[in-house]
DNA sequence: GCCAACGTTGGC
DNA sequence: GCCAACGTTGGC
């Protein structure tokens, strides 16, 4: 079992979507970094979403329902999309801000590498920043 | 709206 | 195959 965490910006494809839609597929990354992430994914896997650009904070909790397939929305390239179910919001969402003032984090990709839209995270970072998201672990969602 | 970081493109 | 120029992303 790995951990992500997915970005997209409220604007293209909100939290408040994912819940709506409840299984929804993760296309339009185009970067072959997020790529070999989407690849690395399991069914199963959790991943935290996150709102780029507007909001900046970890507003919900996704599973992988399906692993990496083509990516319909691609016209050209070998680019891989996976599916994504919501498993239930974040109630007090983590803030970049909160994130880069913790050194605890200091070695998060997502401080790290602030473009990279797929990125993995800790098992450690993960139960971390559940606990300080105020998550109520649901089945399925192990520390 | 600006700027830094990063990826991609194209000239050599 | 290297590197400069340019475009895009995302934080501020």
């Amino acid at each position: 079992m790995n951990y992500w965490l997915v970005k997209s910006e409220p604007d293209s494809f909100s939290w408040e979507q994912q819940v709506k839609n409840k299984v929804e597929p993760w296309t339009g990354v185009r970067n072959h970094t997020a790529k070999l992430n989407l690849k690395a994914m399991k069914k199963g896997d959790l991943a935290f979403f996150y709102h780029s650009n507007i909001g900046k904070e970890i507003v919900g909790i996704v599973k992988v329902v399906r692993e990496a397939y083509p990516d319909p929305s691609a016209e050209a390239g070998d680019w891989v999309c996976v599916d994504m179910q919501a498993v239930q919001p974040v109630p007090a969402p983590v803030s970049l801000a909160t994130i880069k003032a913790d050194p605890r984090f200091s070695d998060m990709a997502l401080v790290r590498l602030s473009r990279l839209s797929v990125a993995p995270v800790s098992a450690e970072h993960w139960s971390e920043l559940c606990k300080m998201g105020q998550v109520k672990i649901k089945k399925g969602a192990k520390t």
